[in-house]
RNA sequence: GCGCCCGUAGCUCAGCUGGAUAGAGCAGCGGACUUCUAAUCCGCAGGCCACAGGUUCGAAUCCUGUCGGGCGUACCA
């Protein structure tokens, strides 16, 4: 059997509850997450930890100390583990032997992370949602944090085994693609800035377009005869700006969904659903007393602050209600997992939607199936001045523009993705770029870099990673320095799975950072390659091998490259 | 007013389903290249974890309140 770092905290985990039941009866454990095993917060304390003791301490009265002794008294010798302590006010400490860590940075050296990441997702099934802006426009730093983290969210489930799909979602018939048309209209004809319609679209690309569609289809086009023209021919042109913006990220979808698919029968079902499931035989859907074309949402009797209009007075719906109607048709489609992405701007709506979901198909089934995430906005800063971004007044910084700027997708990527998603993110513009000599992703992948290097300087020499393990490399990895690598390396399946269950990419950044920092430590301190001791040189060959793949499998789920060279 | 998010080193942020001395990057100061890449490493300095209470054997982490900042509070999306 393969040696598995998640394996072993489970099993271990698992002896100690049976050691507890063993010594004081099976009711004392509440559940099986009492005697959880995680990693120890300092090497002075072992590798792994378990604070069962200090927790059971009063119930069955005896201090957490002696707890923790007859526990490690009851468990015995355990295979991979080389010694058991108590520390500290009660912590049970976890040595592991070396014997374990050096095969399983073997297999790590071989396989590459993969095998030993939790098969979470089983091969269930996961819809990402993300980005969704109308096309009006190029998408901006506000959504350029959106995109990178969504793509992560997206890989990140992919690595734990879940099929996902990536959908962007659009409303191509509202108000907003009507007032971009007449906006492009404007622009086609010449007209002047003030005929811009109220709300409408002020950006330059729309001269651009207008200059397209004039070579195109000739100027004899009217607003009132060709209406449909400029309205689908500014929606494409907006969807393929968009498509090529996330395409300077790397990033694709599987799925452009857009509101017109589902109107008018999904929407109408959805409305019918919802009329069927009010509470005290009083509808959740409701005519204005002024108008009955008009209907409202009883959100109020769903625990949310207020009613809304979901369908205007002229028939057609407020966008709540084909929002509400797609996300039925997403739970519909029989996806397990459904990941919403959204900026805290739309959290209100979120809610709402999530309400009325709950309404149609129970709480439980929502609370299992759908997972939402807000993120804070981006405040960029350029010459030490915040811009406030905004599509609709032409003012903004576009991704194309940030990209270009801080010149380097990976590095666009990776500053998106060090900060959690809820945390208020200051991008200042002009440290990315001045800092990209210094950057945390160039100090990742120069670890990388160096890593590939040694493997081509081992090349050379003749030394390589053998295929099978051997036991006689766990004394050529006994040196503190190749110990602490090896201690890092332990923890990262198991970080890595808890960033995904919290839909976290961030944390892998920081997994990252703390890689790269052991590597290139252990780099100032170890020679590698020795053509005179080539047994050495190939064991620790195998520990940076295992070192590499790691840095670049995590790389990979964050979109971010691994270069050979730098 | 109400709802949600945030407040941690000079700056930008990790750490938040409670645990053992609070971390990183940048900026500052001082060291280390005859070496598989110095885009690196080592050291120093820098903190009433916004504030006040509470729960606990134990709180940056959980609860309440206060003060700051962001977003929302549309028959716009």
């Amino acid at each position: 059997m393969i040696p598995d770092p998640s394996r072993m905290r489970d099993g271990l985990a698992r002896m100690i509850a049976e050691a507890v039941d063993r010594i004081w009866g099976p009711e004392v454990l509440e559940d099986d997450q009492q005697a959880e095993v995680a990693s120890s917060s300092n090497p002075e304390f072992g590798d792994l930890s378990c604070q069962v003791a200090m927790q059971l301490a009063r119930k069955v009265r005896t201090g957490p100390v002696e707890v923790a002794r007859r526990i490690v008294e009851e468990l015995g010798p355990v295979p991979g583990v080389s010694s058991f302590t108590v520390d500290g006010p009660g912590f049970i400490n976890i040595t592991l032997s070396g014997s374990f860590l050096a095969s399983y940075c073997h297999s790590l050296a071989v396989s590459g992370l993969g095998p030993h990441l939790p098969d979470l997702g089983a091969g269930r099934t996961a819809l990402v949602e993300f980005v969704s802006s109308n096309p009006t426009g190029p998408l901006t730093v506000g959504h350029c944090r959106q995109a990178v983290l969504g793509d992560a969210i997206s890989r990140l489930l992919g690595a734990m085994g879940w099929k996902v799909s990536r959908e962007y979602y659009y409303n191509d018939g509202g108000r907003q693609m009507e007032l971009l048309g007449r906006s492009l209209e404007v622009r086609y004809r010449g007209g002047e800035e003030s005929d811009i319609p109220e709300g409408g679209y002020r950006g330059n690309y729309l001269s651009g377009w207008a200059e397209d569609l004039r070579s195109e289809y000739g100027d004899g086009l009217e607003w009132e005869s060709d209406r449909d023209t400029f309205v689908s021919y500014a929606e494409k042109r907006a969807m393929d700006m968009i498509r090529s913006d996330l395409e300077l990220l790397g990033i694709g979808y599987d799925r452009f969904f857009t509101e017109s698919e589902l109107i008018p029968e999904a929407v109408d079902r959805t409305i019918h659903m919802l009329k069927r499931t009010g509470t005290f035989g009083e509808s959740l859907v409701y005519s204005d007393p002024g108008s009955s074309n008009k209907l409202w949402l009883r959100f109020t009797e769903l625990g949310r602050p207020q009613d809304r209009v979901i369908r205007r007075e002229d028939g057609s719906y407020t966008y709540r209600m084909p929002d509400i109607a797609y996300h039925v048709d997403k739970f519909r489609r029989g996806y397990d997992l459904l990941v919403d992405v959204f900026g805290s701007d739309h959290l209100d709506t979120s809610r709402d939607v999530v309400a009325a979901l709950e309404a149609i198909f129970g709480a439980d089934e929502v609370r299992r199936r759908l997972r939402v995430v807000i993120h804070q906005f981006v405040t960029l800063l350029c010459g030490g001045e915040r811009i406030k971004m905004s599509t609709r007044s032409g003012e903004y910084v576009t991704l194309s523009r940030l990209v270009e700027d801080v010149g380097s997708a990976d590095v666009t990527r990776y500053l998106f993705l060090t900060r959690r998603a809820e945390a208020h993110m200051d991008f200042d513009l002009d440290l990315a770029r001045r800092e990209s000599s210094e950057n945390p992703v160039y100090y990742v992948q120069y670890a990388h870099a160096r890593i590939s290097g040694i493997l081509r300087t081992a090349e050379d020499a003749g030394v390589n990673v053998p295929e099978e393990y051997d036991p006689r490399m766990e004394d050529i990895l006994s040196g503190v320095h190749e110990r602490e690598l090896m201690r890092l390396l332990e923890s990262i399946p198991v970080e890595t799975a808890a960033a995904a269950e919290s839909l976290e990419p961030h944390r892998l950044t920081e997994i990252l950072a703390s890689l790269a920092t052991g590597f290139h430590r252990f780099y100032q301190h170890v020679r590698v390659v020795d053509g005179d001791r080539p047994f050495e040189s190939s064991s620790r060959l195998m520990l940076c091998r295992a070192c590499m793949r790691c840095i670049a499998d995590l790389l990979g789920i964050l979109g971010v490259n691994a270069p050979r060279r730098m």
